[in-house]
RNA sequence: GGGGAGAUACCAGAGCGGUCAAAUGGGGCAGACUGUAAAUCUGUUGGCGCAGCCUUCGGAGGUUCGAAUCCUCCUCUCCCCA
């Protein structure tokens, strides 16, 4: 199966320059997709485009992964109602080492003849002036052109307008494909499907300025079947840094899928083969309530992205928290599990002699452990049956007393049916 | 430059002198049902010492026993005409 038709049947082709699937059969063919340093970590929204850079190499190709040290200077327009806040040099400095590192993980830099390769745009970008910029660049496009983008003309219509400084970003991003194309024989880019627009600046001006021929190839915006924002929960995206969001949280959100959903994520997500996926969807479907597929899809992207023992550790406190575990089994686990079990859990900690004469729950959620946010909000959901202190529900009378204590010193907090804490008492 | 409309809780959007901590919808959260799914149903959605009190309706003043509601000024947004 060649590349296109993997990403096909994958769902993983949004728009595709003609020639591109000529063009990828004719030879081994570089392509790159970019990642702006916009943040110290890369998170599950860029996964889909790095699986296309997996997939890519896996049909032979040469993959680049480039690191928009410049790039993430300007500042993209696309997808953006208004105009982003400068990010300060030590920060992008600091964010592209960080990126790079994670982008390091996922593809194969030693396989001959098509090892990835990593580039930043910054190193060719630095040292070209303002003024040889306008003349090498500027000048092969119109401005015309240039406000015909959607990214341009929604801006411009919008209230807000856009600075020079976003409008020139597409220039910006073009001179790279341009100049990769030149100096590293990249014909093909990749990314989102956000980035069209952008992208094809790129092949124009490889066009206009080198007389060559470049294609494209987008990806569609991953998109959840309840219409939601993929990747987003209440606190925030799914990072792929570990410190950021644990291998625990990062399992569970995979976990917690819905069955249409999984369906879609783990064709585009993993590297299972279209029958091995086949056949998952078919047990799936005649067991549904044993969720072969979020399992499945769990497991590989958590392994993939962190490890073999990230995933058996989120396994096992995923048992504990969501199986038949009761009080009981919690009460016998060694302190050593307890602690590997809850490392991905948030915690908190609380002074011995605030318990010891047995104190007030709603005290205890809020104003000491600040797990709720106030106590109104502690109260209702104790009414609600929403609270569980070591897997047993409690109601607002109850009190904290140092029976509650696993193992003399934890106690865990459920509120409502997934979120946990895990309140550590200090003498 | 002229004329008009508006700014209300997370969002949308009612309220137009007391009965307003503020309708309704969406979203969020929780409960039931389940499969840690979806759909559905129910509850809840400013704070606190919670049958009471405190702080909220763009900002600052004012009228009034009493204002989200009336007046003045300010800031911002939108629309129409030039």
């Amino acid at each position: 199966m060649n590349l296109v038709e993997e990403l096909r049947w994958r769902g993983m082709i949004h728009d595709i320059m003609p020639g591109t699937e000529e063009q990828l059969a004719k030879e081994m063919t570089a392509a790159y997709i970019g990642y702006d340093p916009t943040s110290d970590s890369l998170h599950i929204g860029n996964l889909a485009s790095i699986m296309m850079l997996v997939h890519l190499q896996r049909a032979g190709h040469k993959p680049f992964a480039l690191v928009g040290g410049a790039t993430g200077m300007i500042g993209d327009p696309s997808g953006k109602s208004e105009e982003r806040v400068l990010l300060d040099e030590p920060t992008l400095r600091f964010n592209q080492i960080c990126i790079q590192k994670q982008l390091e993980k996922f593809l194969n830099f030693n396989v001959q003849p098509n090892a990835a390769e990593m580039v930043n745009n910054y190193d060719w970008t630095k040292d070209f002036s303002f003024l040889q910029f306008l003349r090498d660049v500027g000048k092969h496009l119109t401005v015309n052109y240039m406000m015909a983008k959607d990214s341009v003309k929604k801006r411009m219509e919008s209230g807000t307008g856009i600075s020079f400084t976003e409008f020139s970003y597409q220039l910006v991003q073009g001179y790279d494909f341009c100049w990769l194309y030149e100096h590293k024989n990249v014909k093909l880019q990749m990314g989102g499907s956000d980035q069209w627009g952008n992208i094809v600046t790129g092949t124009e001006l490889i066009r206009r300025k080198l007389g060559g021929e470049a294609f494209a190839l987008t990806c569609p915006l991953i998109t959840k079947s309840d219409g939601g924002k993929f990747g987003k929960t209440e606190e925030g995206n799914i990072w792929l840094d570990p410190q950021k969001t644990s291998p625990y949280k990062f399992y569970q959100f995979w976990i917690n899928t819905s069955d249409e959903d999984a369906a879609d994520f783990i064709r585009k997500f993993t590297l299972f083969s279209k029958e091995e996926i086949e056949l998952f969807t078919k047990q799936h479907n005649e067991a549904p309530h044993l969720r072969i597929l979020q399992k499945t899809l769990a497991k590989d992207i958590t392994i993939r992205v962190h490890s073999a023992d990230d995933y058996n550790a989120a396994l096992e406190a995923s048992e504990i928290l969501f199986g038949k575990g009761t009080t009981q089994t919690l009460k016998n686990l060694s302190e050593e599990t307890l602690l590997a079990v809850f490392e991905g859990v948030p915690q908190c900690e609380i002074k011995e002699n605030a318990i010891s004469e047995g104190l007030n729950i709603v005290d205890f959620l809020s104003e000491k452990t600040q797990i709720f946010d106030s106590k109104g909000e502690a109260r209702r959901m104790l009414k609600e049956g929403g609270v569980a202190i070591n897997k047993e529900k409690i109601a607002e009378s109850f009190l904290v007393t140092g029976a509650c204590l696993l193992k003399g010193k934890y106690i865990l907090v459920q509120k409502g049916k997934k979120n946990y804490f895990l309140v550590k008492v200090e003498s």
